[in-house]
DNA sequence: TGTACATCAGTGAACGCGCGTTCACTGATGTAC
DNA sequence: TGTACATCAGTGAACGCGCGTTCACTGATGTAC
C-alpha cells in the first residue's frame, strides 16, 4: 500500500488521479476497476500490486480528498484567534474547498453512504480523527473560556458541518437552487450565530 | 408503475416492504434483484411488471419514505403557531422519525448520491418539491412578519436540514458517537437561533 | 567498480460469478352484451 | 345470469455482459561483498 521506490509513488498517484476523473466524469455506476486502469494507462495488475483490491483504491482516495479538504480548514483556523473569527474562516475554507475542487468533494460527500469503506472503515477513522483532534485542539480552550457554547463535541461538528455539507451537497448536485458565493456570504454568520453562549 | 388491480397494489407493497427490509440488512451491495425477490416472495417478472426495472424500484422506495418524513414534518408544523415552535417542533419530528424508523431514514440519506435515482430524477423532484412548498408556505408569512431572518429559501433549508441531516447520518451509521436524545434536547434550540432576526 | 541476488513494480490474458433484463407463457380479474 | 374477450398480474428459465480478482510472468531497482 505504501510505495517502497519512487516509481512506485509516481504509480500511485496516476491511479488515484485518474480515479477521481473518473467518478466526477462517469459517477458511481462508472467507477470501476477497468474505466480507472484505462484513464490511468497503469494497468491491472499493478493496480492490485498497490492497493489490493478496488475497495482499497477508492478508500485511499477519500482519505487523500479528506485530509486535503481537512488540511484548509485547519490552515484557515490557523490564521485566527478569536473563536467567532475561527469559525467563519472554517466555514469559508469548507466552501472555497468546494468551489476549487469539486471533484475532490463529490467524492468525500458521496463515499459517505457508498459501503466501499466499510471494510477499511478502521483506517479512515484514524486518519479522520488525527485531523478531527486537531480541530477540536483549537475549539476547546474557547468554549471553556466561555467564547462558545459548552456543546458537546459531537452536536458542535454537526451545527457547523452540517449545513455546510448540506450547501455544498446541494452546489454539487447541480440543481442550480444553490447559489455558492450567496452561502459563503450568508453561512459564516448564521452558522456562528447557532454556537454563540 | 401505478397498480389497477388490488392484488397489483398488495405487490407493490410487498416489494417496497421487502427492498427497505434487504437494504437495512444487507446495505448498498446486497441490495439486488435477486435478494428482493427472494425477501418478497415476488416473481422476478412481477416486478419488472410493475417497475419496469430495478432503478425504477428502488426511486418507488425512496419516494415513499421520502414522503413518510415529509409528512410527520408537515404535521409537527402545523401543530404550532409561531416560528420558533414550529421549527423546533419539525426538528424534533425529523430526530424522532429518524429513531422509529432509522431503515426509511437510512434509505433516503443514502440515496442521496446513490445515482439510481438520476433516471428517474424529474419523478423524484416533482414528488420533493410538492412537500417542499407546504413547509414554505408555512415558513414565509413567519420570514414576512419578521419573526424569522429574511434568508434565501435554499439556505435557510440548508440551515434547518443540515445539522439535522448530519446528526441522523452519524447516528445510522452506527458509529455510536451521537446521543440522539441528546440531539433532540439541544438542536431544536441551537437551529432556532441561526435563523432568528 | 562489478557481479549476484533479492525485492519491488508492472504486465495482461483468463476466469468465474452474479448482476439486471428479457420473454413466452399461464392465470386472474374486469367488462360488454 | 352467463358467456366471450380484453387487459392486468404473475411466473421462472435463460441470457449476455461486465464486474472484480487471480496468477504466472518479465523488467527495474536496490543491496551486499
Amino acid at each position: 500500500m505504501t510505495p517502497k521506490q519512487q516509481r512506485g509513488e509516481a504509480t500511485v498517484d496516476r491511479l488515484l488521479t485518474a480515479a477521481l476523473e473518473v467518478y466526477a466524469t462517469s459517477g458511481q455506476s462508472g467507477f470501476t476497476v477497468n474505466a480507472v486502469t484505462t484513464a490511468s494507462g497503469v494497468s491491472l495488475g499493478s493496480l492490485y500490486h498497490h492497493f489490493g483490491s478496488f475497495d482499497g483504491l477508492a478508500a485511499a482516495l477519500y482519505i487523500r480528498c479528506m485530509e486535503q479538504l481537512f488540511d484548509e480548514m485547519i490552515a484557515a483556523l490557523g490564521r485566527t484567534r478569536t473563536a467567532r473569527t475561527g469559525v467563519r474562516a472554517l466555514v469559508r475554507a469548507y466552501l472555497r474547498f468546494t468551489q476549487e475542487h469539486p471533484d475532490a468533494a463529490l467524492f468525500v460527500h458521496a463515499s459517505a453512504y457508498s459501503g466501499y469503506l466499510s471494510a477499511h472503515a478502521d483506517r479512515i477513522r484514524t486518519a479522520k480523527a488525527a485531523k478531527m483532534t486537531v480541530v477540536a485542539e483549537w475549539m476547546l480552550p474557547r468554549v471553556l473560556s466561555g467564547e462558545m457554547a459548552p456543546l458537546p463535541g459531537p452536536l458542535l461538528e454537526v451545527l457547523v458541518m452540517g449545513p455546510i455539507a448540506e450547501a455544498a451537497h446541494r452546489w454539487l448536485a447541480s440543481t442550480y437552487d444553490m447559489d455558492l458565493a450567496e452561502a459563503e456570504r450568508i453561512l459564516p454568520d448564521r452558522i456562528w450565530r447557532s454556537l454563540q453562549p
